[in-house]
DNA sequence: CAATCTCCATACACTACTGTATGGAGATTG
DNA sequence: CAATCTCCATACAGTAGTGTATGGAGATTG
């Protein structure tokens, strides 16, 4: 929200971000969002060439957030690998994953999209793999545990039901284990 | 494709199919697909009542295809059970998950859908514990084993780059060795 | 307090579909 | 070989959006 009542470019990311975790990006519509927010398309308009530019945006706020953010976020802790892989773990599994669904599907038929998510993927990897380096394990393991533990992240969201609090508590402790083991 | 040049429902889901491994569910419009198959809309209206209708066809013949039939050759090995893991793994990871990826991209709006993916959810990490405890661990260390291992299949598809041929060989390997530890 | 700048409303032309109603060509049956 | 049945084309009405062009209200600056 702005102070005044006139909308900036964030506004209509910020309702565009809701409209994307809550229905994907083929819901990101400039008629319904206008509706939305109490205004015309007139407004979009003015602050967006188009719609392909909101989505960019979309893409731009959600990469500075959710990998820099997290990355820089485990680092300030300043404990030792271990302890940062596990904090990272419980951190990253809060996460309820709807925007990173929602990206990736539609990543799924857009090239472009699908480019830029790959370099978030590699850099969240290649982050887990050195934290696995830290602990002592030789490269190959490290960077295949690394995928390994990515993938079982990811695929969490994949599936079409979430499971129970307790559930991912239970497979956190297990998957940490069989990572570390 | 039919014997005569006339067209019958089956043509119409398996060019649903290929839109929708291709394009997501979105993009399963009856416009596009009627030009695809050379005929009008008149064709589509003839065979089923509705868009809807159609989508749930796809469902059906994926469930079908995808779920049972693979247990059903997964078994058919007679295989010991670690063997038949090892299997199900190289056999599951063959698939280029393009199908898996949209139907639950389209799931993520379309609860009805979400419910049917996340039964045939259920039955796999089912059959994978079953092959687990029959490998001799205890029912909490398989079940927990049996859902990472699952995630870990969905979350490469969910990744925006699939990785290489070799990458995936040696995560298996990988994979196989935490899980049986 | 006039000029300008920001932001938005309105109206328009356009695209791309969905679903329905009807008729008609070709094969199939009696 | 007429009647019927399948399957499809055509035409129509309707919906939901995109992007553009233009003007105007309110705040801001000189």
């Amino acid at each position: 929200m702005n102070a005044a009542d006139r909308l900036g470019p964030e506004d209509w990311i910020a309702a565009a971000l809701d409209v994307l975790a809550e229905s994907g990006a083929a819901a990101v519509r400039i008629d319904p969002l206008a509706k939305r927010l109490g205004v015309t398309r007139g407004s979009f308009y003015w602050h967006f060439k188009d719609r392909r530019a909101l989505l960019d945006a979309l893409l731009d706020a959600w990469r500075d957030r959710q990998t820099d953010g997290v990355i820089a976020e485990a680092d300030a802790l300043g404990a030792p690998p271990g302890e940062t892989l596990r904090e990272l773990l419980k951190l990253c599994y809060q996460d309820d994953g709807r925007l990173e669904k929602a990206f990736r599907a539609w990543a799924a038929s857009d090239p472009a999209t699908a480019q830029l998510i790959a370099k978030v993927d590699a850099r969240r990897v290649a982050y887990l793999a050195r934290l696995l380096r830290g602990m002592g394990f030789e490269k190959p393991i490290a960077d295949a545990r690394a995928r390994i533990a990515y993938r079982a992240w990811l695929g969490g969201y994949a599936l079409a039901a979430a499971p129970a609090g307790k559930t991912v508590a239970r497979d956190i402790d297990e998957l940490y284990a069989l990572l570390t083991a």
